[in-house]
DNA sequence: CTTATCTCTGGAAACGTTTTCAGAAAAACG
DNA sequence: CGTTTTTCTGAAAACGTTTCCAGAGATAAG
């Protein structure tokens, strides 16, 4: 099975010229006459040529390839960051090296020399890990990422969701509905974005002088984690003890749901739920769930253009410090807060609208103050 | 920023060696002194060497990766595959490279063209594709492994779904619980496991002597084509004039509930409704969803598998004829249908049971009838 | 002691590109 | 027409590996 693959060598004696030649055709660098140029373009599609990736990058240094870190591929979150990052990474002609199932620092660590060369940057995610801990492992001439990470050390660029506001916005909804014993199921322990939305609903709550009335419930951001938490609340006292439920995500709230109903506890109008994420099927529960909306594909798409702009502007941009985006999320009012009467998921065309509002958006700022654009992905 | 990589010369000169024997320590081809192999060892690590990937792949024409072409990355479905393909190519060492949103064959043969050379194999999700327009763009010495395509290329190794089985399955419990007129909603007409589930669905209809019952409503996989579906039957007469909804999806079921809720028919009373898929929420809808599990992880994972052996085996496998794999389905029965009558999603400890029936699995076949064992993801 | 077989090692040739440098042809200019 | 500039082209040197080949010791066999 020879079949040896066509080289540049080839396409360069079809054509009759050096392969000096060709590589200047083939990448535009340097003048070369239009008659060659046509020649050689015809033989090489002609011969069915595609240059050499490896080689490529053996002398170039660069791999068109950027590579994402994951901690693990579970849920419709992840997709949609995926496809975020995968439509950014088409536009810019680049490729997307995928690894994911990263629990603990070692496989993180192990994943990071397998991929050394083989990118010329990094996209990585992991709520759990802070970035002081990256950047003592990542070599330092290669750009990274950073996505939903705690962002102590402030030269590593990060683009973070601003949990903390969404959250916030999601308690004060509540607050102004009437609903003052507002329960919050909290997300992994150590997660850094179920943290900032705790620390969002405590701030609420203690602006409006409610810090007392704080319950807060364990949770792990599936949905049986919310289910669970659910089932602990109703079993300690009779009744729910509670007018309202907002979960740290909508997997969670989804839980929260489903124990609810099982006990026969009407939402919303004995308790509200509320969740976050706004996940596609949030708006077809029963009833539809009021949410935080998340830019989630957004976010994967920001996330390759900064890590461009980086690998771009060389191993340290001149511009100095590294940028942080905070992506803004907006409240989504359905009926599982009880603030409409309306029913049904949606206006039978598909639009949105008809029954359900969407609040006011949860403040986005840029690192040094420059207001996001909303082109949504 | 010069700072130049550390190559294997540099390890080479300072462990007094020359770079041939440096290559044979790490990877332990050819014979070596113990003593030279740790000397090796040492200086390498000790200088923090890793081999430049692009050099070695150009030399041994491998690049230690496999590429994933799929159609789009949305939701669980997707994130499920590519979460059992990460598995798999991880136990593998090997390296995952991704490539989605193609919806017409301009695009895949685009992207196949970009990572020539790239990959050691492919593997290729196009539920809307079948398998010989594939072999006619991938160049033939690249392995590859279908998933969910019409195999009509027998020569083309290809894992899909029991789709029509698990469909039979699902309608012929309908059938035992005295349920008479089933409705199905389609997937999308060109995708090849929506064409199989409706293949599935008339099958059983006509062995029960039920064909002029089908009744077929149009849809496209999403929580809004159930919805839409269910809405046009419910306008179309009074009352919904079926006993039983069956969906050729989750996402549409989400839909349906959604739509019958809104419309006031009572589920499972007046009108049973069934997936397929069985995502993670089903079981938290409410009332939690009957449907036709599919090990999606295991699906990824599988097709790793073949794609290895098909890239060790060499070109053309000695073996002869290409392997065809089918993924056996499982009826899980919640309350959705009407044949439990206890309530809530999940036992409180989280394992399945209590609340769940695990029906027969619909007939697992191998290409060559060998049996699929169990070994889930 | 010679010869044949091991075990270990280094030199050098690949692999398929890009890029530098210098030379050749063409064009512009006097 | 000679000179200078400009445009085009080819030879050859990288890039960092693996691998083939042959040589050097050492050990075994005769």
């Amino acid at each position: 099975m020879p079949e040896r693959a066509v080289t540049i060598r080839d396409v360069a004696r079809e054509a009759g010229v050096s392969v000096a030649t060709v590589s200047r055709v083939l990448n535009d660098s340097g003048p070369v006459r239009e008659a060659t140029r046509e020649r050689v373009l015809g033989v090489a599609t002609s011969l069915r040529y595609v240059p050499n990736q490896a080689a490529r990058s053996l002398i170039t240094r660069e791999t068109l390839t950027i590579g994402v870190l994951l901690p693990d591929l579970y849920g419709e979150f992840f997709s949609e960051v995926i496809r975020g990052i995968d439509l950014g990474v088409q536009r810019e002609r680049y490729h997307l090296l995928l690894s994911g199932s990263h629990d603990d620092w070692e496989e993180i660590s192990a994943a990071l020399r397998a991929m050394h060369r083989r990118v010329d940057g990094l996209v990585i995610m992991s709520p759990d890990l802070d970035a002081a801990a990256v950047q003592s492992t990542v070599p330092s001439d290669l750009p990274v990422v950073l996505l939903n990470c705690a962002a102590s050390g402030r030269d590593i660029p990060a683009i973070n969701i601003d949990n903390r506001g969404g959250a916030r916005a999601m308690v004060e909804h509540l607050l102004s509905l009437g609903r003052r014993r507002i329960a919050f199921v909290c997300g992994p322990a150590r997660n850094h974005d179920a943290a900032e939305r705790l620390a969002g609903y405590r701030e609420a709550l203690a602006a409006a002088g409610l810090a007392s009335q704080a319950r807060e419930l364990p949770g792990d951001f599936n949905e049986l984690g919310g289910y669970r938490a659910l089932r602990e609340l109703l079993e300690a006292g009779e009744g729910p003890g509670v007018d309202a439920v907002f979960a740290a995500n909508d997997s969670m709230a989804v839980g929260v749901l489903s124990a609810l109903r099982e006990a026969g506890v009407r939402v919303p109008e004995e308790v509200g739920v509320a969740g976050f994420d706004d996940i596609p099927i949030a708006r077809y529960l029963s009833p539809p769930l009021t949410s935080v909306h998340v830019p989630i594909a957004e976010l994967g798409l920001r996330a390759v253009s900064a890590l461009l702009r980086a690998v771009r502007g060389g191993p340290r941009d001149a511009s100095g410090e590294a940028r942080q985006e905070l992506l803004a999320t907006q409240l989504v009012i359905r009926r599982s807060c009880g603030s409409l009467t309306t029913c049904g998921p949606d206006g039978a065309d598909g639009a949105d609208g008809a029954n359900e509002l969407v609040g006011g958006s949860s403040g986005a700022r840029g690192g040094k103050g420059a207001p996001l654009t909303g082109e949504s992905a």
